[in-house]
DNA sequence: GTCCGGTATA
DNA sequence: TATACCGGAC
């Protein structure tokens, strides 16, 4: 349901971003490893909760549990010590009961594909495809990922935004998603897509004066112009 | 006081 | 399909 100009536009603002990713890219701890348990523990922790506060306690908890292993011969009460200081306290739960199972039952092999990661407690189709780009690099649509960053991106840009939250419309984030990584390079586009969405293109008082991908973009297009706040001027 | 968010659950 | 979860931002 992707027509052809739009194919356009997204092609065109995916090399936008990544050339605006290059200088603008956020340096945040969980960038730096490729290790699906690094992944886990960290996409886990950011599911309600902002990057802000995850930082210090990600660092923290793969200090005291620095493999999965050890988290597996842990005890629940010392994970909790741990990750209940975020809140969303089942969160600890599901984190240890992953580590067991993939520790016991799988021999610490680390899931790689989509229905293995979604039969895990804990993991839906938003960290299933963040562990899968971000760990494994796939180059397969099952990467694509869609949580209130690229959802507000892909509205804003395509013009979808006054659809509501139903169904169709998580079918077409997905669909745009999808699209998005199809030719490669999962693991930047992704992380480019939410920084976008973390320091330009945020929910109240975007700052499209100064982003790249303002050329291309239907709210800069149609929503900005009518809204005018004085403090975009001053960016 | 109200809103927000991935996932599990009913 | 709707709602609970929990703490922070506003």
């Amino acid at each position: 349901m992707i027509s052809e100009s739009q194919l356009n536009t997204l092609h065109n603002f995916t090399e936008l971003l990544l050339k605006w990713f290059e200088k603008n890219r956020r340096d945040l701890p969980w960038r730096k490893k490729r290790d699906p348990y690094h992944i886990l523990v960290s996409e886990i922790m950011l599911q309600q909760t902002k990057v802000d506060l995850v930082i210090p306690i990600y660092e923290e908890f793969l200090r005291r549990f620095p493999t999965i292993e050890v988290l597996a011969g842990a005890s629940l009460e010392q994970v909790r010590l741990i990750t209940d200081k975020l809140g969303y306290t089942r969160r600890s739960k599901f984190l240890f009961e992953i580590a067991k199972e993939l520790s016991d039952r799988r021999k610490g092999v680390f899931p790689s594909s989509l229905d293995e990661l979604l039969e895990l407690k804990g993991i839906g189709r938003y960290t299933a495809g963040a562990i899968l780009s971000f760990a494994f690099e796939k180059n397969d649509k099952n990467a694509a990922i869609v949580d209130v960053n690229v959802e507000r991106v892909i509205s804003r840009i395509f013009g979808t935004w006054r659809d509501e939250r139903n169904a169709k419309f998580d079918r077409r984030m997905w669909a745009f998603a999808e699209e998005f990584i199809i030719n490669g390079n999962v693991w930047t586009k992704n992380q480019a897509i939410m920084d976008l969405g973390a320091i330009l293109c945020v929910s109240s008082n975007p700052r499209c004066y100064i982003c790249p991908m303002n050329v291309l973009c239907k709210y800069y297009k149609q929503v900005v112009p009518k809204i005018t706040p004085l403090d975009s001027f001053f960016e």
